[in-house]
DNA sequence: ATATCGATTATCT
DNA sequence: GATAATCGATATG
């Protein structure tokens, strides 16, 4: 957990990386706090992927998708919500993974104050991550502070620490949220894990 | 238990 | 001007 992964990790297309990152640990660390936990949900978004906030091209908002892997790609949607991503592939190409849910393990009284909710029961606990709104929001991510971020060095304060959290397979499912290429089965979840955002899970 | 809906703004057409 | 890689609240069975 201690030791990143490294960029050479973050090569290959985001369909290979997406599910290598599960059991992963994604880490907080700033002068407020320190938070993060075991990856347990993600989803692939490729170069050439219509629901890809790249296909169409480089542009000001996606610039971070097209940088050198490793990096942190974070877009504002729906108004309210700031989403995690970590551009994968040489630099040039689009293609990333989403974070879409953590297993808190770390830093959980840090990131229920990020989150504005308090966690009294355990049951309380997958509302802190499950999502990947609630995954950003609950390690303090803004586009402003953390888009282009290097994940692969604990200095930047945000990074992706190796970790064998692995325990069960992991399943294959489709993309939520999507219109376009609703169909690719680009989304990977730990199996039989209790901290998958959603409710239907269904494997492809 | 599942379904529907409103919030709220950067980005692209 | 329409849309969106979402969330939380409210409504309904």
């Amino acid at each position: 957990m201690n030791v990143p992964l490294p960029r050479s990790f973050y090569e290959p297309t985001a369909r290979l990386v997406a599910p290598r990152l599960l059991g992963h640990f994604l880490l907080r660390n700033t002068t407020q706090g320190s938070g993060g936990g075991a990856i347990v949900e993600t989803e692939a978004y490729l170069a050439d992927d219509p629901a890809s906030h790249g296909y169409a091209g480089q542009t000001e908002r996606n610039r971070s998708m097209y940088g050198p892997p490793g990096r942190a790609y974070v877009y504002f949607i729906y108004g309210n919500h700031y989403c995690l991503n970590v551009s994968c592939e040489r630099e040039g190409k689009a293609g990333c993974v989403l974070f879409r849910a953590l297993e808190p393990l770390l830093g959980l009284e840090e990131m229920s104050h990020a989150r504005g909710m308090v966690v009294q029961a355990p049951r309380d606990l997958p509302k802190l991550a499950s999502g990947p709104g609630r995954l950003a929001q609950a390690v303090a991510i803004t586009r402003a502070s953390d888009n282009g971020r290097d994940l692969t060095s604990p200095r930047s304060g945000l990074w992706i620490g190796t970790d064998d959290f692995r325990a069960k397979g992991i399943v294959l499912t489709l993309r939520i949220g999507i219109t376009k290429a609703a169909d690719q089965p680009l989304r990977y979840i730990l199996q039989g894990n209790n901290f998958i955002s959603g409710r239907k899970n269904v494997s492809v």
